[in-house]
RNA sequence: GCCGACGUAGCUCAACGGUAGAGCGGGUGAUUUGUAAUCACCAGGUUGCCUGUUCGAAUCAGGUCGUCGGCUCCA
């Protein structure tokens, strides 16, 4: 399905939604078509500003009193309306002078500050029936291009005008935008897996994880199946370090404030640190980075060029002030565990570290089901520690080492941190939802404060190249995006259960338990289910609770020595021997991970 | 932190100025079950917390803690 739109030259060409920027045309204009309908209602309501968006758009509106859930509904309405009368939308390039008259006429203040910030002489403005809208375009030739099946508002929320804190705070309606309805009603319907993939339900159903209100906001506790899984994740994580090279150290949870001081921490970080604990006439402070814990330990003895690369890994967990609107879910907390480690190498030796770390990374996103990755190099900011020649050097081998293993990645141009360059990895889950995966940072700004040097070839000292790395990110957060990529149903080797045993009556207990024993033997985490429930029960539980496999056990299978397996997903594979089943269980526990 | 919405039994929700109710879950009993919810009975709440308004507050107001959707930030 095309659709005409008048382009700046006059031209008039031709888009499909399915082009990106066809996509973000027709949104833009449904975002046009929700603040006509808006000021259409609310005629006293200033406008700001409406783009279209990843996945729909919004348009944010200057209005006393919040838009109710009711409003959505009339102005949805309102909407449609529109859509369906068929109104020109017409590009108007006037002086600038002429576009503040229109937006002072009609009250648009907010659009007035948005002249004001336009280079040039002219401005470009939409007309639409009786509304008008400052925006460079383009648009749709007419709102009847805009199906008024096809769209729908979803949310209301707020947003600083211009995202910045000190102004006012503007009303957003979200929506979403198709040019069919079957789309409108998939995108629906993705909504709903989303929802049912929730990792806060999924932790409180599947009993992995809570948060405590009376323990503070933020703060992790893992329950006995999560405890579990994260212990699964933390073994395959140390042994898979230990076998690159790698030391495990450990490292305490607070430390002097000078040596946060030192760090530039207190300076630079300051916002997300506690504040100090006094004792004994010196101040304290608990660690939100491993850094300079790691640091300590390199700087503990002089370092010869022949000990490097020093790579010092550690489960480390810290403490970070978020403020209290961010926090959300195992996502966004205030203590977390980092898989962190730091890499002390030469010059010299950063590329193959860089590799090192890619494959180590690319090798665990695989274990754990990610597939598809996204990976994004992000460069020099504009202020920045050290100097432009190692920036230039350690950019230049990001680049290679992605561009030698073709790896596609985008380029996020000074979006680096002020103290080096980094590649940051995201994950694509199976609903096709980006998340923060493993980050490689090169500092240039530690081994300076801290003097971490080392004795070169030469005999004299050399200050050292840091690198920073996570693979998970931190466990709580890996936690999250695992239980919503997996809907919860871990593979099996992760599975807090991995199999439930259920007698089909009291006179098959014996049987069961004898299976439950030499499962446990074979190192599986099993157990019983000989509750008095029928069978159709316990097997619903079980299916609810996500357990990889269900053997129900009878007469014909005590009397045979067999188990009847049903998988997760529902399929029951034919009654086998206990010996048999092992075999294959074990078999796929393999091909899942090297060891349990 | 800011804007808005919300907080009622373990969970999901009802009652919306006259001192709380359902389903699921839990306990007990009956039933002994062949692949996604057997039946009955019982217990369970100072309606997040504090203060106020009122003859009377789950219901109204203020504060506080927390949750959700955003802004911003990030492992």
């Amino acid at each position: 399905m095309k659709f005409p739109v008048p382009m700046p030259d006059g031209s008039i060409k031709e888009f499909t939604f399915d082009e990106e920027e066809g996509k973000e045309i027709y949104r833009h204009s449904t975002a046009h078509l929700l603040a006509h309908a808006v000021k259409q209602i609310f005629p006293d309501v200033k406008l700001g500003i409406g783009p279209a968006t990843e996945d729909g758009f919004f348009y944010d509106f200057l209005k006393e009193t919040p838009f109710t859930q009711e409003d959505l509904v009339k102005i949805e309405e309102k909407m449609r309306e529109l859509a369906k009368a068929n109104i020109p939308i017409v590009r108007k390039e006037m002086r600038k002078e002429e576009a503040r008259r229109l937006f002072e006429q009609r009250g648009e203040t907010l659009k007035l500050e948005l002249i004001d910030e336009i280079e040039g002489e002219t401005v470009t403005v939409y007309e639409q029936g009786d509304f008008f809208d400052l925006c460079r375009g383009p648009h749709l030739a007419n709102t009847s291009y805009i199906n008024p099946e096809g769209f729908k508002l979803l949310s209301i929320s707020s947003a600083y005008w211009k995202g910045e804190e000190g102004n006012p705070s503007l009303q957003r309606i979200k929506g979403t935008s198709f040019p069919t309805k079957e789309q409108l009603m998939d995108y629906l319907h993705f909504l709903e897996e989303a929802e049912k993939r929730d990792h806060r339900t999924l932790g409180r159903i599947l009993e992995l994880f809570s948060i405590e209100e009376e323990a503070g906001a933020g703060l992790v506790f893992w329950h006995p199946r999560g405890a579990i899984v994260r212990k699964l994740i933390e073994d395959f994580w140390k042994e898979e370090h230990i076998k690159r090279g790698y030391q495990l150290v450990y490292t305490p949870h607070i430390a002097r404030a000078d040596l946060w001081r030192i760090s530039g921490h207190l300076e630079m970080y300051k916002e997300n640190m506690y504040p100090p604990m006094q004792f004994e006439g010196s101040e304290y402070i608990l660690k939100p980075m491993n850094c300079p814990f790691h640091i300590l330990i390199y700087k503990s003895k002089q370092r010869s060029y022949r000990e490097l690369p020093i790579k010092y890994a550690e489960l480390g967990t810290v403490y970070r002030y978020e403020r209290s609107g961010v926090l959300h879910g195992l996502l966004r907390v205030r203590g977390f565990t980092q898989d962190d480690a730091h890499i002390f190498c030469t010059p010299d030796g950063l590329k193959k570290e860089i590799e090192e770390v890619l494959e180590l990374a690319h090798y665990m996103m695989g274990k754990f089901g990610f597939d598809e990755l996204v990976h994004k190099l992000s460069t020099r900011p504009e202020k920045f520690a050290g100097t432009l020649e190692v920036w230039e050097m350690a950019e230049g081998i990001l680049r290679t080492v992605l561009e030698e293993r073709g790896i596609d990645y985008i380029v996020d141009e000074g979006g680096g941190v002020f103290y080096g360059p980094k590649i940051d990895i995201s994950l694509k889950d199976s609903l096709g939802r980006l998340w923060q995966g493993p980050t490689i940072q090169v500092d240039f700004n530690l081994p300076q404060r801290f003097n971490i040097t080392y004795i070169g070839a030469d005999g004299k000292e050399h200050i050292a190249v840091m690198v920073h790395r996570a693979v998970l990110g931190s466990l709580e957060r890996f936690m999250g995006t695992l239980i919503e990529h997996h809907a919860g149903a871990f593979p099996l080797w992760l599975a807090p259960i991995q199999v439930v045993v259920l007698p089909i009556a009291e006179r098959h207990i014996d049987y069961a338990n004898r299976v439950v024993e030499r499962l446990r033997e074979a190192g599986f985490r099993v157990e019983l289910d000989a509750r008095n429930e029928t069978l159709n029960y316990r097997i619903r539980e079980a299916q609810v609770l996500k357990i990889p496999y269900i053997l129900v056990v009878g007469d014909r299978e005590s009397a045979n020595g067999t188990v009847a397996p049903r998988k997760r997903g529902g399929e029951i594979l034919p009654a086998m021997k206990l010996e048999d089943f092992i075999i294959n269980l074990t078999k796929e526990r393999e091909t899942d991970n090297i060891s349990i």
